[in-house]
RNA sequence: GGAGAGGUGGCAGAGUGGUCGAAUGCGCGGGUUUGCUAAACCCGUGAGCUCGUAAGGGUUCCGCAGGUUCAAAUCCUGUCCUCUCCGCCA
């Protein structure tokens, strides 16, 4: 969320920023609903001032009489105070469901365009496009996985549906060399490790941004609780500091979470989603950090440097996006994704994305961080960033490690994980 | 899954219907004393919202959500979490 006084404060320029970035959201609306739940707010307190007197005298009245003209007059009080308290009560609901409809702020920066198509690539990987000779044909990794057994996509379909899928052989070997080799990292750059739960409460998905519910949801929901499968570790990640206030020394936290990730993809039939490339559930290391406002931008240059060195070292090629404004969903100000070229599909991929959410993830959390020896606290900033998501570095690797001869070579940086340095035909 | 116990301020820990935003101790901040340090002593010390230029005021908050009552940290219901014991189990 947005802060109430801000919006207040900058109604045109908050305007602007919903238009820059495709959004609806009635901010004339929220200014009504504000003006009149203060006015009733001032009420209810007024009244309730006059309630708490009244109670404090019957405890000091000297005869039964008294007390029960008192007890009365308690009694009506009560009546009004119910009435009232409803009707603050539904203008703060109407209200805050108005203000969660505000994006966040979009950086300076930050192209403005309606949707992907005005992303800007800021810069391209240090490694070259792939140079194969005329006439050889790059198999893409659905046909490589199934040339070596590496993928069982009818298998997963079978016992899960469309979209799931069982990794075999090599590429089981891959996936857990792809996460070491990913959390190897992030901890020798200060990352603290964790591996978190699959699932989150359902207060937690809304307070990291995420619809549990709904046509358009993106989550799995578990029946009979409120809890859903995550779409990432942000959101559990996120949520370790829900209506928590930390000390501000205590940050920088530099957290980096394994996780299942599980989408539904609802409404993405018919996009690009052969093979790996849009599933249902996938393996995922996370980068997230919680920190002080003035330290977001340096950390989210950090996260982004982070993902390309993980790349150049995966020897990827791939480019650098500067998310437009209409591309950006709400909780982002700033947003860059590593776009991996994906030999099967002639183009680039989007393999990673970080997003510098300021305050506004926080706001909904709930999580703040307190100054010693100053008064009040503030909302932290929060950054995330994908380190590795297996399912499309998993599909870079083997389209990009292939050779003419049919066999795909492994990148360097994983052989300290792996016991092979190439897969071919099995003997 | 069964049986109990409990969730109070940064921490520890009192408080079982009104005088409680909450004793006390620790911690923290400031001060007095002191050659320096320590000790001792004194004063102060939660957050949200809101009104006010400010000083300051009001209101809400004792896990969370409801309920009873003129009045709830305190009574009732639900819920979440923690701990102990038993059972089951990778």
């Amino acid at each position: 969320m947005l802060d109430r006084k801000f919006i207040l404060e900058n109604i045109e320029a908050v305007k602007l920023n919903c238009k820059n970035r495709n959004v609806v959201a009635d901010v004339d609306r929220f200014v009504e609903l504000d003006q009149a739940r203060r006015e009733k707010q001032q009420e209810l307190e007024a009244l309730n001032r006059e309630s708490n007197a009244v109670a404090k005298q019957i405890g000091k009245c000297a005869t039964p009489e008294e007390r029960e003209a008192k007890k009365e007059e308690g009694r009506a009080i009560r009546e009004k105070l119910v009435a009232l308290e409803k009707e603050v009560k539904d203008l703060e609901a109407q209200e805050d469901l108005v203000q969660r409809t505000i994006p966040n702020m979009a950086h300076p920066d930050s192209p403005i365009g309606n949707d992907d198509g005005s992303n800007t690539v800021v810069e391209y990987g240090p490694t070259p496009l792939p140079k194969w000779s005329e006439g050889f044909k790059p198999l893409d990794h659905v046909e490589l996985a199934e040339k070596y057994d590496l993928i069982d996509f009818e298998g997963g379909a079978r016992v899960a549906g469309a979209g799931f899928y069982f990794l075999k052989n090599e590429a089981v070997m891959l996936e857990l060399a792809l996460e070491q080799f990913a959390v190897n990292k992030l901890v020798k750059k200060g990352f603290t490790p964790m591996i978190t739960p699959d699932v989150a409460r359902n207060d937690v998905l809304q307070g990291t941004g995420y619809i549990p519910r709904g046509a358009e949801t993106q989550i799995y929901s578990i029946d009979k609780t409120d809890l859903s499968l995550i779409a990432t570790a942000e959101i559990t990640l996120g949520g370790l500091l829900a209506n928590e206030t930390i000390d501000s020394e205590k940050l920088p936290l530099k957290l980096c979470g394994v996780s299942h990730c599980f989408r539904t993809e609802a409404g993405a039939a018919g996009r690009a989603s052969r093979g790996l490339y849009r599933v249902h559930q996938f393996s995922k290391v996370e980068m997230f950090v919680f920190c002080l406002p003035e330290q977001s931008e340096s950390f989210h240059a950090e996260l982004l440097g982070i993902e390309r060195e993980i790349f150049d070292d995966l020897k990827i090629p791939y480019q650098v996006v500067d998310t437009a404004t209409g591309d950006l969903g709400g909780p982002a100000y700033r947003k860059f994704d590593i776009e991996a070229w994906m030999p099967g599909r002639n183009a680039y991929g989007e393999v990673t994305s970080t997003s510098n959410c300021t305050d506004y993830q926080a706001r909904r959390l709930n999580a703040r961080y307190k100054v010693k020896g100053e008064k009040g606290s503030h909302f932290v900033h929060t950054l995330n960033g994908t380190a590795v998501a297996i399912s499309r570095a998993l599909l870079s690797v083997l389209e990009m490690g292939q050779q003419e001869d049919g066999t795909i070579v492994m990148p360097d940086a994983l052989l300290p994980y792996l016991s092979f340095d190439r897969i071919g035909p099995k003997n």
